[in-house]
DNA sequence: TATGAATGAGTTTTCATTCAT
DNA sequence: TATGAATGAAAACTCATTCAT
């Protein structure tokens, strides 16, 4: 039993474990995992090198716990939204509501997000839980569309397609990478696109 | 003039880069770029690790080759294809063919787009060269649209939105991560949304 | 009056010492002083990390407590064996006895043994230790046999080459290294070469 | 393949890794396994850390080097002795010359013996090493004498007990610990006790 | 040009010991 | 006395880059 992880119970231990995740949340946003070392990451969330590694194992398990923290961040709002739909859905006016939630929270974790999701490809814990991000993203929305009685032809591609939709576009709007692009035409159009899908 | 990178020459030279390249290419694609060593990828194009610093900088400019070369395997197909457009345009046999055509291209190139496409959060020159090929690519379909006389409105962000949608659903397509998905479903309706979208 | 360590006078305290150096012993036996860390004796004895400190002045203090319990486990049997000599001696009878003795005795103590001795290279009180207690076996032995009359001479060098030849002997029987040995015949030799010795 | 290890081909190379070993060899007698770093190793070899770990996987396999040598450097006089044999032996001269044949290889090899004998308690392949050295001498001592028409009884047990009564012996001979022992008188009961265990 | 051995700063990780509670 | 979280120095090991040949 070498190497024993402190699971902190006691206030102050929480709050020490949440800021090396904090700590290592920004320096992850900011220069990525690799550019972060464990050291700095100690420095920035104010404790030891040393016990870093009594609350994680190792450096990619301070990685899973701001991953966790990532894809808390990103499921809450749309499950908040998820809980206030209620029938007849109005599309014309949903979709834009939707869209902008979701620029609202990339907007917030689009660097993170980029930081987490680079990893995808070298980890395949991180993969894993990006896909399964999806899988309960896509399956909720079905869930709750089919619970309040509408009904859609294929509802899982559709979903999905205009969850990637929405995504890609959010990813575009929030880095704002190209100068011969209105975003605020192309989030019509977005809007329009998805609506056109479900109708 | 230390330093000074030769701009190799002769035949053999040029085969010897290249086949750092290569080697490199392949080596990211499989297990990243932080994941490769310089040594490693000496033993994979069969030349002495301290030759690799006779063509590049550093390992950095290793990569910016390999971007290159990526971009060059991404950007042809698109070009040869607008090469053959010609007007009128019949949107509902095009579509389908492009995105065919994405799917075959991402195919071949999915990992080494993860790979490299990962570093555009913290390297600024991988990052332009990303836009920049969005861009190219952007400009120049609206730039065919326009020289064959088919008129849209919002070209710019119709173009980049439709490239969004075909690029996001090619990764989904290739890495077929989601066993609720029918890709052949969604492959139509990705299809049918763009033609939508251009109508 | 800093580093004051307690010397522990209340019975809770002196069972806390004792359950210290218990839990040492056990781990230094299984994985030797270098495999066991403090974080593990406290775990194993049941106490807190911090109170090792209390009743140790180091890591190294712990090891010359449990080279203690270890000497008084060795040396005590043969003690016992030696209050109960009496002339005359049938060395015929007595040999086989003891050796079957520190054999017993070795087989409880073979692996801390094990981890106490591969400390006497590197530590000098540790050393010390194991050469007082060969000092005291023999000079203890050779005592006794005067004392009852047993005339031998070079008593000295006799004890201690019988107690190194009985130990390494203990020592091959108990691990039971070689399979072309037989060790039941070997013992017999061992036995009968001490005999030798002393007639 | 990563890690690769160099296995030095030329001269200097050759030269450079056993100048790691000896260097190894002399920090491990001085102050144990646990006592030498590798930056103390590459710094006595005169050599960088970095190189250290391109001729070695790891700390433990230099140790294993150095156990390599040792073994060698233990194994090769027996041999020489052994070649030297011929019938009728006569042990009244033989076992003197061996015993001072082995007290003289200890003299010079006590030290690492000490340092690698101490690890045979956590680590397999150093026990192995261990024992495979005593069956191979026992063995071929015992092959030897059949070869010259050496009749024994019960040949492996006693030219195995007789090796633990010589190593033992030049144990104490060499590090000479304790004052009331006079290791000249011993040495010739050493010597007794074999001639009489084979007549 | 080419080799591949060599460098050494930098990284992750461990653990005996201390200290606030 | 007792706790166990916290410290930080030190360890093993890596790897981009250089350099003698």
């Amino acid at each position: 039993m070498k190497n024993a992880i402190r699971e902190p119970r006691q206030k102050r231990s929480i709050e020490k474990k949440n800021k090396i995740i904090e700590a290592s949340y920004k320096l992850f946003s900011e220069v990525g995992y690799y550019g972060t070392n464990t050291a700095e990451i100690a420095k920035c969330a104010g404790v030891s090198t040393g016990i870093v590694y009594g609350y994680f194992q190792d450096k990619r398990d301070i990685l899973i716990s701001v991953l966790d923290i990532y894809i808390r961040n990103v499921f809450d709002p749309i499950l908040k939204i998820l809980d206030n739909l209620r029938a007849p859905l109005n599309f014309e006016l949903l979709v834009p509501q939707i869209v902008d939630a979701v620029i609202k929270t990339h907007k917030k974790n689009a660097k993170i997000h980029e930081a987490l999701h680079s990893l995808t490809h070298t980890d395949e814990a991180v993969n894993k839980e990006f896909i399964s991000l999806e899988d309960r993203i896509t399956l909720q929305i079905a869930e709750k569309l089919k619970k309040i009685g509408v009904e859609i032809e294929n509802p899982f591609e559709k979903i999905h397609l205009a969850m990637d939709i929405v995504q890609s576009f959010s990813h575009e709007y929030v880095f704002d990478k190209h100068d011969y692009i209105d975003y605020i035409v192309m989030r019509d159009m977005v809007c329009r696109t998805i609506i056109n899908l479900f109708n």
